[in-house]
DNA sequence: TTATAATATATCATACTGATATATTATAAA
DNA sequence: TTTATAATATATCAGTATGATATATTATAA
């Protein structure tokens, strides 16, 4: 069957927060769900025809400042089908790590080149955990207004365990690696 | 494009450790880099043959106990090319979990069902930290008979952080979601 | 004015999954 | 001892997604 089909719900679970275009939802994939989920356009608008032709979700097709927009909504049917993936146990939660690939693959290049890949991850993951650490910031500012921002807040201090714990272990991979690698 | 053929270079990542059959690389993998990657039998067979057909890999047919099997080594080319990959910055670091995804969709199915998924994730967890202490253990007894050992020993602890981490928020996220989800 | 960024949607080659199929050998259970 | 089940070993394919590319319009910066 390949990978079970997931973007369907996904987008559900966005058009019932808000109506959206098939652009807005990249958008807020990108926001909200890149630390966990992603998606590309060649899949986004696919699926929203899919949507669409099952009566999950229904068009409507509106002018905003003189460009076309299509925007899609949630149905009563479409909600019953969100709720029917939320009740199951999630079948998917995995890391693709290509750096972790390659410090596994050290030996082959060397302890200098290792570090240099967990050197680019640390790197990485402070600039992560820094809009990470905003965004929650923002959200408790926010937080009895809406009863999504509890949710979200929560993911986003996954996201902040995550890169804090990533952040901490490129530090003594680090250590270690520096210690050995003296000359290789 | 898709996404960047990664496949290949795991195997010869792999049969750069070691020969092995496609079989033994799945076993490798599941064993050895699950952690942070994955790979079907689906693509790896091909992945093989294509190996071969590009200079990278030679097969070898041997009979183990009556039954056919197909060794591959990496050939000088091959080493060029893993080695060039190797130099590379990674470019895919992602982590997908439709854990997470669940609660932050966690309005639409109210509190005991976010709980719910967070105590399966925590106890999924458990059993993958447990593995992953063994492994530990193991590896830091053998640590000084193979240069190998040294680098799976820090992916090995990226796990252990990673899944301490997670245990750590499950328990917390749990903790706010019994608080104010007295009903629903 | 001119270039660049942002909005908005569409298409497609390529990559990979997970299911299914097939066949043999090893091992545990009846 | 038969019988079932697990492990070894490989192959195929529909379905799902990526990321690159293309196109067109409006907004903004140089």
């Amino acid at each position: 069957m390949a990978t079970e089909k997931k973007l369907d719900v996904v987008i559900l679970g966005l058009l019932s927060h808000e109506n959206m275009s098939g652009y807005d939802i990249k958008k807020r994939i990108e926001n909200s769900l890149s630390l966990f989920w992603g998606a590309s356009y060649g899949s986004i608008y696919p699926t929203l025809k899919e949507l669409v032709n099952k009566g999950l979700a229904t068009r409507a097709d509106e002018l905003d400042k003189g460009r076309e927009k299509a925007v899609y909504s949630i149905t009563d049917r479409g909600k019953k089908h969100l709720a029917s993936w939320l009740e199951q146990p999630a079948s998917r939660d995995e890391i693709r790590y290509e750096s972790l690939l390659k410090v596994f693959f050290g030996s082959q290049a060397g302890t200098k080149q290792a570090i240099e890949h967990i050197q680019r991850l640390e790197a990485n993951a402070k600039v992560e955990l820094g809009n990470i650490k905003s965004s929650i910031a923002n959200l408790e500012a926010v937080l009895d207004s809406d009863e999504n921002h509890l949710y979200y807040l929560l993911t986003a201090k996954f996201g902040e365990m995550f890169y804090t714990a990533c952040i901490d272990w490129c530090c003594k991979s680090n250590e270690i690696l520096e210690k050995i690698g003296g000359g290789n």
